[in-house]
Order: C-alpha cells, then sequence, then structure tokens
RNA sequence: GGCUGGGUAGCUCAGUUGGUAGAGCAGGGGACUGAAAAUCCCCGUGUCAGGGGUUCGAUUCCCUUCCCCGCCA
C-alpha cells in the first residue's frame, strides 16, 4: 500500500459527519487529514467552521488555521499551499486523507486547474465594483457585452460577480468564455479516490439544526465579538461565512438573536444543497450511505476499497 | 351568550369592482476555474372552511353552520 500515489477524498454536505470519517481513517492510515474548506483556513473561527478542537485531534489538521480572516485568501492560494501539505505526506509514504465540503476547491486541488495570474485584491476589481453601484449591474453586463459577447453568453446578466470577474479577466488578456472551454475535459493532478456521504435529507436538516444551535451555546457569539475586535468585517471574504454574518448583524443590531439563530439555520440548509448539486455531478463520487451506515463501517468499506484499488493499480 | 375581525399553497398573508387565484418564506432542481460557507438561474392547483341562495357563472355578493383572534357580558 505504501507506493500508491493516492490521495483519499471525504466529501459530503455540511454536518453529515466528514470529519470524524476523515480522522478515522486518516488514524487507520497513520497519515494526516488535508481540510478542503474556504472558512477554516481562517485563524479564530473554530467553533463557527465547526473545526476539530485541536486537543481532540487524533491525527494531525492540516490547512487550517493559515491566515488571519482580514487577510485575503483565495482557490489558486488554497490550490498552492494544499498542494505543498500533499505533497510532503507523499514523500513521507503517506496516504493524504483531504476532508471537506468546498468543491471547486477540491477540484482545484485534485485536478489540473490553471487559473489565470493576477494578484488577489486587485484595482479594476474595485474600479467595476464601484461601476455596478453607480451605474447598476445591467450597465456592467452590457459593458461585457460589448467587450466579449462570447464570455456574456455564458453569464447571466444578474450575477454580477461574475460579470465582474469576467471583465477583470479581460482585462489581463484573457477571455472567460475561452477559458471556461477548457472545462470539460479536466486531467487529474492526483489519483484521487473520493468518497461522498450521503444523507436523507430531512435527516440532515435535523442535524443541521441541532449543529447550529450547539455553535451558539458553545459561545459563538463571543468568539465573532472577539473577531470583530480584532477588525473582522462583514464585506471580506471570511465576513461573509456562514454563521458569522448572521452573528456580525445580530452584534450591529440588525437582527435579533432568535433571527440570527434562524438565519444561520436557513443559510446552512441551502449551502447544504448547493454543495450536493457540486457533488452530484461529480462522476467520480462512491457515496456511502451514512442512514444504514456507521462511521466503523464506513471506514472499514473505504479501507478495504483503497486496498483492492492499490493491488489494481500495481 | 352579544359584537367585531378573520378562515385562500406546508407557513405568513395579498387578491379577484363576480369570469375558479399570487407574493414572500419554507421546500425541490440546477449552474459554477483568481471572493465559492460566495454569486446566480429555474420550479407555485390550492375542495379560496362546510352547506345553501342569487347569477349564464361565486373563492368574490347574500343567508346559514362550524372554527379561530379580540372586545363586551
Amino acid at each position: 500500500m505504501r507506493d500508491c500515489p493516492f490521495v483519499v477524498c471525504i466529501v459530503g454536505p455540511t454536518a453529515s459527519g466528514k470529519s470524524v470519517l476523515a480522522e478515522e481513517v486518516a488514524k487507520n492510515l497513520h497519515s494526516s487529514v488535508v481540510s478542503v474548506d474556504a472558512m477554516q483556513v481562517y485563524k479564530g473561527m473554530d467553533i463557527g467552521t465547526a473545526k476539530v478542537p485541536e486537543h481532540e485531534r487524533a491525527v494531525p489538521l492540516l490547512m487550517v488555521d493559515r491566515v488571519n480572516p482580514t487577510q485575503e485568501y483565495s482557490v489558486q492560494l488554497f490550490q498552492k499551499d494544499a498542494r505543498l501539505e500533499i505533497d510532503a505526506l507523499l514523500a513521507a509514504q503517506k496516504i493524504p486523507v483531504l476532508c471537506g465540503g468546498t468543491g471547486l476547491y477540491l477540484d482545484a486541488v485534485i485536478d489540473q486547474m490553471h487559473f489565470p495570474s493576477g494578484t488577489v485584491g486587485s484595482k479594476s476589481r474595485l474600479m467595476y465594483e464601484q461601476r455596478a453601484k453607480t451605474d447598476g449591474s445591467a450597465a456592467l453586463y452590457q459593458l461585457l457585452c460589448d467587450r466579449d459577447p462570447a464570455s456574456a453568453e455564458l453569464i447571466h446578466p444578474h450575477n454580477v460577480r461574475r460579470v465582474i470577474r469576467a471583465l477583470e479577466m479581460l482585462d489581463e488578456g484573457v477571455s472567460y468564455a475561452e477559458h471556461h472551454r477548457g472545462l470539460k475535459g479536466r486531467l487529474p493532478y492526483y489519483h484521487a479516490l473520493i468518497w461522498g456521504l450521503a444523507m436523507d435529507r430531512k435527516r440532515l436538516y435535523t442535524r443541521i439544526d441541532e449543529r447550529v444551535e450547539r455553535m451558539f451555546s458553545m459561545g459563538l457569539i463571543d468568539e465573532v465579538r472577539r473577531l470583530k475586535s480584532q477588525g473582522f468585517e462583514e464585506n471580506s471574504t471570511a465576513g461573509q461565512a456562514i454563521g458569522y454574518r448572521e452573528v456580525l448583524l445580530y452584534l450591529s443590531g440588525k437582527l435579533s438573536q432568535e433571527e440570527a439563530v434562524e438565519a444561520v439555520k436557513q443559510h446552512t440548509r441551502h449551502y447544504a444543497k448547493r454543495q450536493l448539486s457540486w457533488l452530484k455531478r461529480d462522476g467520480r463520487v462512491r457515496w456511502l450511505d451514512m442512514d444504514t451506515m456507521g462511521i466503523e463501517q464506513a471506514t472499514k468499506t473505504i479501507l478495504s476499497e483503497i486496498e483492492k484499488d492499490c493491488h489494481e493499480s500495481i
């Protein structure tokens, strides 16, 4: 099993039990868990991102607590950083166990994905954002139609964020449409074995509700208050994370506590749905029915399938 | 018991000057390559509380029964 350059991935909607399973698998493999989560990379965002607490970790948890919440991070940076961690594990003859719910981040790491060069906090972005505010999103879309009709066709006029991105790319000499074309036949970067946790929707939603309640009773509000005193803001990437955005609204008096709790639940449910949409179209995912299977059995299934795959490939 | 106001989609409600009805939320599906826990798109038939009357036609007007809220006894 030692010679397999495999990467194991445990994916699924939020609150489906990924972390526990990933840790169990990693423990058996004497390896580490690599978090594939856009929000767990931020320091101090612990309760709301359901990060496994440091003292409870059975194996090392990587790609967590990377940057301050006030810093900007991105897929591209994640791709680079995560691959360094993964390569280090592989070099030590270990099978990395990736675990997370951010679909784009996972694909960026395990597949060959190239991002146009450029810097994160670009000036043109700010300019276009300003323009969208003053002239309206329709005007911005019109600008894209004039400059790059092929890309405009792919993007819905209301999707301001993507319209801005396309314009931004154009400024760097890249057409979103052209770039988009290479999306279909993506080649793998690692040989990835992917397991997805499936669960009855009602049951998942109940788990989400319970988890949100738990986050609040564990002190989510204090956590956000502490971050806020360090400059944490609503319009930063981290400040838009579910649980954080709503609590910020509560702290500024725009929501009652009860409304904030309900909003977090609602947004988490919607998010879980989007995660499932993303995963469903990835044919590589092997689904584990967590309604009938416990963590132990799921772990066993994964381990035996890894072994089988290794033998086949050797 | 009397007097109000109500009973319309899972929930909150709008509406039809009489031609069998629509929003928000919930829920479902989907897109996704430098913010992704972001951003965006698509999906609404329900005895319009029950019965009767007027009418070509009633969920809408009238009568009546039941239920709920409130006020008065």
